[in-house]
DNA sequence: TCCCAGTTGTTTAGACCTAAACTCTTCCGC
DNA sequence: GCGGAAGAGTTTAGGTCTAAACAACTGGGA
């Protein structure tokens, strides 16, 4: 039972029998998968119309709970992104009207970000049918398997710091 | 021991307890170790001058073993990406001396891409180094837990199609 | 032999990201 | 108060990808 991850390990091991390949069946399998999941949620959400980049930033807009706002700042650090993009998002967000940024008094710099009532109804519906769909996916694991999977993934993130 | 995304499913949790979240303990960590991985990759090659998409494909021409040549058909199938994507990778690895293109007798539309001498000695430093250096990330898991993780993500993917 | 549909490769338009430049605000220390 | 450094947000340049348009060869059937 072999995929493509293990004809590209047995190619280095044929061709440089003195490289170690064994991090090759982690880190590239960890690689597909990601794009596997990645392309699976870009078109299902193309079909409603939306993206995988607005998607995020209206669920951790409805994560961090009511009001449902955040600065640029708190949103590039939940996000993971640069503050770059979180501009860009939101404005692509904004121009859909799914939210809404609210500028200081006169002249302030600060600002924050607010999810519509479009935006977060959005929202409920995308993040509801998405999760139960991926469900499906790691349902080809059984309870236990999912569980021990989940473990190893975290201990290997958390080592890396 | 929690990391960012336990405050992911937690924040769902909190919001909407009839959300099934337990696929983002797998899906978003594979994400993250996905994105952590390449932009370890990325730091490390352009400290020496390269880039993940270069390596790619010299990689692959490299693990294909003599003579070292594919055709741009060829190497799209086997990295996964288009192949107007191959067209740029190629155009560029070009441009550095890594690789020649070899075109048919006079007019012929096929071509063969082939690692110049300089392009494969370049890729054995670098796949060299990168896979020690990877194997190092890694071992935060026992060999046991290494073994179980590489089976546990082999047939994740392999259940998805 | 000729035609045209399929195949192969390249180019271009459009996304989205990062990094860095830039603008404006805030606030510390004198 | 004042001046300038630090902080916050936006804009822009550059890179890489996909999808689709485009160009050019190939090969089977009339």
């Amino acid at each position: 039972m072999a995929d493509g991850v293990d004809a590209i390990q047995e190619g280095w091991r044929r061709e440089r029998p003195d490289f170690p390949v064994e991090s090759i069946g982690v880190i590239t399998r960890i690689w597909r998968l990601a794009q596997w999941f990645s392309d699976d949620r870009r078109r299902t959400l193309r079909a409603l119309d939306t993206d995988p980049s607005t998607l995020d930033l209206l669920s951790t807009l409805r994560r961090s709970g009511e009001p449902y706002a955040m600065t640029p700042a708190e949103l590039a650090e939940a996000s993971l992104i640069s503050a770059g993009a979180i501009s860009q998002r939101v404005a692509k967000a904004e121009r859909a009207g799914w939210v809404h940024t609210e500028r200081g008094a006169s002249g302030k710099r600060t600002s924050r970000v607010r999810l519509t009532e479009a935006g977060l109804w959005l929202n409920e519906q995308l993040v509801g049918d998405l999760l139960a769909h991926e469900q499906t996916l790691v349902e080809h694991l059984s309870p236990g398997e999912r569980a021990q999977l989940t473990e190893l993934l975290r201990k290997l993130l958390a080592g890396l710091g």
